[in-house]
DNA sequence: CAAAAAACCTACCAAGTAGTATGTGAGCCT
DNA sequence: AGGCTCACATACTACTTGGTAGGTTTTTTG
């Protein structure tokens, strides 16, 4: 009975369901996807199995979307700041510093966004996992061709030099993706706090480390 | 009744121990260590549980010596090539590069080291795998430090400059680690391959994207 | 306000898994 | 040759965990 409540639409709304989703982020986050039991996120959510399965047909939905919700995020914090009329570089390093603060601000979703697909490619069983999963690779592959596309531009209106653009920004999607795995919010942290280290981060990945000469 | 086999030191002796690694290795970066039970471990030994328990007192500890092996390997790997008397920058390049090759040719052992231990923070139990964790956290900050201590030398003697060392080099760290997460080898690929690739990753660190002007 | 639907909870089961206890064959030492 | 140890294999247990069936409470609707 009830049937197709699932499919592919993101599941985030009118309830809770968003307590339900960061719940399970910030479970998968500190022990990962399978160390994670469904109680594990009943109890931090203060409620029983019952809540969750009612909202989710299995474990695997509730990650999928989870990393959905993240990656819905990094979409929302890149894009606005993607198109303009200043040179590819400037946009480039916008895109990069959103990314890194929706990295900060989001890290439950987004540590298992980065925990990945990968530890699925295999597990997944039922022919509609193995859609779902198509699915979220793809959207992974066109949020890399966002940042791809602009470098491209910049490398033809000179504002970008790169031996390889496809390299250059795995190299620099993976410097910030790595935030995940060492940044943790200090008790007092403001806006500012990230601000700046989002910025030291695109200085590097932007300039370099060698000193000009 | 035997006792103490397990201990500090490192296992890899004599047998064919290492291959107990490797297989382990492989189905912790394909899988995640969860997911993968000991008996597909003993699986794609083509062995069973018994060869494994013999060795290894628990799942656990075969984690942490896989750790262990990988980290050794990138220390292995960066330490001959980080004295002497060229530039800082170019010393620190050549560390970056040495340690990009060894995740690509070490890629299931290096999966595991980046998978990493945060998942083992929270699930520790007994006292001695606490002190192995902590032993092994304090062998990634050296790692991290032999990088930071050169790229000071760097900002010392003029041949590096950047806003914060410490963030640089978790940058650069981060994108070269990263190559776990995008790298697969290809069929029929070389070594000359591998540094090409190595050389377009140290290249994108250290000149970082932006055109000079 | 009655009835239906939504939003949960409780109790349970079948499957899988870490770890153990015991067995066994091959080599080695004396 | 006989004993002993190493290097595994086999068979089992105790426990965890995803998922389900059915009940109960709260909210919405007619």
């Amino acid at each position: 009975m009830s049937s197709e409540k699932s499919q592919l639409s993101p599941r985030i709304d009118k309830t809770g369901n968003i307590d339900i989703l960061t719940a399970a982020a910030e479970c998968f986050m500190e022990q990962g996807y399978h160390a994670t039991s469904i109680d594990d996120v009943a109890r931090r959510l203060g409620a029983t199995k019952g809540r969750i399965y009612h909202y989710y047909r299995s474990k695997t939905e509730l990650f999928f979307d989870v990393h959905r919700e993240g990656m819905r995020r990094n979409f929302e914090a890149v894009t606005p700041v993607m198109k303009g009329p200043e040179p590819a570089a400037a946009r480039l390093s916008a895109m990069f510093r959103q990314h890194a603060l929706s990295m900060m601000e989001n890290l439950a979703l987004e540590a298992v966004v980065v925990q990945g697909v990968e530890m699925h490619r295999f597990g997944a069983t039922t022919p509609e996992q193995r859609r779902t999963l198509a699915e979220l690779m793809t959207v992974r592959n066109d949020f890399e061709s966002l940042f791809k596309r602009v470098a491209y531009e910049g490398v033809e209106d000179g504002s970008i030099r790169t031996s390889d653009v496809s390299v250059a920004v795995k190299v620099a999607l993976g410097a910030i993706n790595w935030l995940s795995i060492w940044y943790r919010p200090r008790p007092a942290e403001t806006r500012d706090d990230r601000e700046i280290l989002a910025d030291k981060i695109v200085g590097s990945i932007m300039q370099g480390l060698n000193a000009p000469g």
